[in-house]
RNA sequence: GGGGGCGUAGCCCAAUUGGCAGAGGCAAGGCGCUUAAACCGCCUCCAGUGAGGGUUCGAGUCCCUCCGCCCCUACCA
């Protein structure tokens, strides 16, 4: 495509002077009201690709925009730069993942600035930086002296081939490794925890007031999973001196149950089980804990569908409530990690132990009165109580009211909260991340390493080999070390931190990069959180999300961010993805569309419009063949853009005429178009207001009739400070040419429409026969619903069709439309 | 199985949140410019909103049922 002006050397040019200007630069005493625009920094894979582009251009088009609002806006950039893909990367190469990493990270950094997105790179934060990496070890230490972290044994995914650690990651759909193809086996190993839990509630109820996408919060609320009900003993029938303790939501349809049911992980499993039945026991306990969670689940595609597996344990526990026994079996439907791992089963009132008593012939005892259409199977809605003695005819929530008091009185009943949402588990038997500041000594067990001692860092003469296992664990130089206490011999702790630890509390160094020794300094970040606005991927709508917010209200707790709000993240929004054929464009699916050869035609501005024009921000882009045309097109709206600006053939006349006023008129109504879709989310359609006005512009501009030059100036100078935040390169460049010597187009002020000119003098009211428009009208906008009805009675054409007819009925709502009824 | 989203011209998408279905772009066609083509400028064509029902003076928009596609989640008692 021939264009109008080279656009690489323009981009390049501009691109340029931001860096050296240090234009978006800002500091934290600037006396501005603030802005915090953050995009989620990224994982460092190389080049950036489609999906990166968005989310840049997204950010900082926010960026520029709040910048000419007149605000101090922190735009920061880093990198996520520790992880699994340059492990692995390294191993297949014989290199360090350091090598890898910072290779790609200098692509992605070069690929950002190509696109003209702006950043004060004074600020740039990589997680495998010496220091974040002793910050991130100081925050785990004080995590661990206010017991917010603990070590636990925990099952990891253990590869017997390559006799190392798998992440989820690595472990394919069918249970086996991804390199050596070994089925995969369940292993436990002593962990470290974050205590998350302590803040379930609180995670919970904060998220109502955070102005996010309803989707992600509804998202959080679910993995959460917060749900009330009631703890209480089940007696074992031939020593009522011990009880099986059971948690439900259901107390009410105690009456119901017909058997227990304990997870196989259950400490009383043992005691529980009779030597008759114990060799079907042992078989279940090994199948349900030495199979991967894979295997568990994998023979259906719906839960409440899953073959349900158990064993009779062979003794028997006491309904409360009937005072007769009941069997107890062990499941592997009931989980170890949640309640208290054993459940009062009701089959009539609950899918799962429906399925599971059918299999296994264990009677169904209806308690609540199904209505009379219902088809059979387990039935969990409202209805009267039946068979429960003194709750027959309640409902369920009198029932449940009166069962919980029934239960405090007879089994030791108590109310209890429970939540999905588990502990945290930060460690990683990997060795590209942060390493977990631990040392064992054989007398003094478990010792912080000393905070003048951080950070611990991985050395660097180890060579990653194809087991996949981390060198940390067998590199003698980095595990043996001397105990802080004694000075003993001691080994380091070879796992290293999830990467979401350090993705959780980044946003808080970049609001203060400079003051070293602490992670940052509480009264600097101060300055900028909470993040304004928050821009990513809704593949993060979760564990990151959480995470984050988990760490600034247990900085808050433990003193390292007093006086900081609780929620890093006032507000979110989250881009679509960009889709290839139907699938998800990304690098693992290799079918990545690089940016490269449209900044070679459309360039970075071209681009960037094709991103925000494309559709929604929020909706995902399907990227066909049709694509590149509309990408054309984008370019094309830039050289008209550029055209208008040089064109010199103007016809121009001195005073002011009605077509000079129609098209200012269009000009502060376009600024009302795209202040309002910047604001909301729709740039699609504040880039068509722009397209439109260009259309206007031109035809007026080109027309024999001209146009009066004040006017004219007007409508390109505001269209180019419209357009700058989106195409900042072309417009900052006609800008230059237009105003020599004029500061920047990106430093002048957002426009600011003019009521006058936006008020419309009259308005098209359309009149409306039994819904059937009749006749158009022009009103004066603030026209009555009196004036409206009469206006159109009056009217020739309403009064030819009525025919003398009289109106049953007239709608009016001015000065849109009136609908007459006949 | 549960939760959520989407379905409007050939295609991508608008529609002041219940008030004339069309802003913008792509594609197609035409005219002008051109020796010619491309570029450029101008113009034209195209749907009654996935299907059915309901509420309403009025439904793309609200409610119900169904169809199709997509995302999240997964035995949490």
């Amino acid at each position: 495509m021939a264009r109008p002006f080279n656009v690489a050397q323009v981009e390049a040019k501009w691109q340029a002077r931001w860096l050296d200007e240090g234009t978006y630069e800002v500091d934290n005493d600037d006396p501005r009201d603030r802005f915090y625009a953050l995009c989620m920094y990224p994982y460092p894979s190389g080049t950036a690709h489609q999906g990166h582009i968005r989310n840049y251009t997204f950010g900082d088009l926010v960026v520029r925009y709040q910048t000419m609002r007149g605000k101090a806006v922190l735009s920061p950039f880093g990198f996520d730069s520790f992880g699994l893909p340059a492990e692995n990367a390294a191993i297949k190469a014989g290199s360090h993942p350091r090598l890898f990493t910072d290779a790609r990270m200098a692509e992605l950094k070069s690929s950002v600035r190509r696109l003209g997105a702006v950043y004060d790179w004074r600020r740039e934060v990589h997680s495998h930086d010496p220091q974040y990496m002793k910050y991130a070890q100081t925050i785990f230490l004080a995590f661990l002296k206010a017991g917010l972290a603990y070590r636990a044994e925990a099952p990891v995914n253990w590869c017997p081939g390559c006799a190392t650690v798998l992440a989820n990651e690595q472990v394919l759909a069918d249970g086996t490794c991804e390199r050596s193809g070994d089925l995969v086996e369940r292993k436990n190993l002593e962990q470290w925890f974050f205590k998350i839990t302590d803040y379930a509630e609180e995670l919970l109820n904060d998220i109502d007031a955070l102005e996010w996408p309803e989707r992600v919060k509804t998202m959080q609320r679910n993995w959460i999973g917060r749900s009330e009900g009631v703890e209480f003993d089940l007696p074992l029938a031939d020593d009522g001196a011990k009880a099986l303790r059971v948690f439900t939501t259901r107390p009410d349809t105690g009456f119901g149950m017909t058997y227990a049911v304990v997870a196989p992980e259950h400490p009383l499993l043992a005691e529980l089980t009779t030597d008759g039945e114990r060799a079907h026991v042992a078989a279940l306990v090994e199948r349900a804990t030495s199979a991967s969670e894979l295997e568990r689940t994998a023979s259906s595609d719906s839960g409440a569908g899953l073959e349900k597996r158990g064993a009779f344990t062979g003794s028997f526990v006491i309904n409360p409530f009937t005072n007769q026994p009941v069997p107890v079996y062990v499941a592997d439907y009931v989980l170890g990690t949640y309640g208290t791992g054993a459940i009062m089963a009701v089959p009539a009132e609950d899918e799962r132990d429906f399925a599971f008593a059918t299999v296994h012939g264990l009677p169904i005892v209806r308690t609540t009165q199904p209505p009379v259409d219902f088809d059979g199977g387990a039935y969990s809605g409202d209805g009267a109580h039946i068979n429960s003695g003194f709750m027959n005819g309640l409902n369920v929530i009198d029932a449940k009211r009166k069962a919980t008091e029934y239960l405090a009185e007879h089994a030791a009943g108590v109310v209890k909260v429970n939540y999905r949402l588990r502990d945290w588990l930060v460690s990683r038997q990997r060795f590209w991340g942060c390493p977990i500041p631990i040392i064992y000594c054989d007398v003094h067990g478990m010792v912080p390493v000393p905070a003048d001692q951080l950070p611990v860092l991985a050395p660097d003469d180890v060579t990653m080999d194809k087991s996949g296992q981390s060198p940390l664990a067998t590199h003698e130089g980095f595990r043996n070390t001397t105990c802080p206490v004694c000075g003993g011999p001691a080994r380091r702790e070879a796992d290293t931190m999830d990467t979401f630890t350090d993705s959780a509390w980044y946003y808080l160094r970049y609001a203060d990069p400079f003051t070293p020794n602490v992670p940052f300094d509480p009264v600097e970040a101060a300055k900028w959180m909470p993040v304004d606005q928050y821009i990513g991927g809704i593949e993060h709508a979760i564990l990151h999300l959480l995470y984050a917010r988990f760490y600034l209200k247990a900085f808050v707790d433990i003193g390292l961010a007093t006086g900081l709000p609780r929620e890093p993240f006032r507000r979110l929004f989250t881009q679509g993805m960009i889709r290839l054929s139907g699938s998800k464009m990304s690098k693992s699916k290799g079918n990545l569309i690089a940016p490269e050869k449209y900044y070679e035609t459309v360039g970075a501005d071209g681009l960037r419009i094709f991103h925000l024009f494309v559709g929604p921000p929020a909706d995902d882009v399907d990227w066909t063949d049709q694509t590149e045309e509309v990408i054309e097109g984008c370019g094309r709206f830039l050289d008209r853009v550029y055209r208008l600006a040089q064109y010199d053939e103007v016809n121009y006349h001195e005073t002011p005429d009605d077509a000079d006023l129609a098209v200012r008129q269009a000009l502060h109504r376009t600024i009302v178009k795209v202040t309002d879709g910047l604001e909301r989310w729709s740039y699609n359609t504040a880039v068509a207001a722009l397209m439109e006005m260009l259309n206007t512009i031109s035809k007026w501009a080109r027309s024999d009739h001209g146009a009066e030059r004040a006017a004219l100036d007007e409508a390109i100078d505001t269209m180019l400070l419209l357009l700058a935040p989106m195409a900042p390169h072309l417009t900052a460049e006609l800008w230059e040419s237009r105003h020599p010597g004029d500061a920047s187009v990106h430093l002048h002020q957002w426009p600011v429409a003019d009521p006058a000119l936006v008020r419309e003098a009259t308005v098209t009211m359309v009149v409306e026969i039994n819904g059937k428009v009749r006749a158009r009208l022009e009103v004066a906008p603030g026209l009555s619903e009196d004036g409206a009805q009469s206006a159109a009675l009056a009217d020739p054409t309403i009064v030819a069709v009525l025919a003398g007819a009289t109106p049953k009925r007239v709608v009016a709502r001015p000065p849109r439309l009136v609908n007459i009824i006949v």
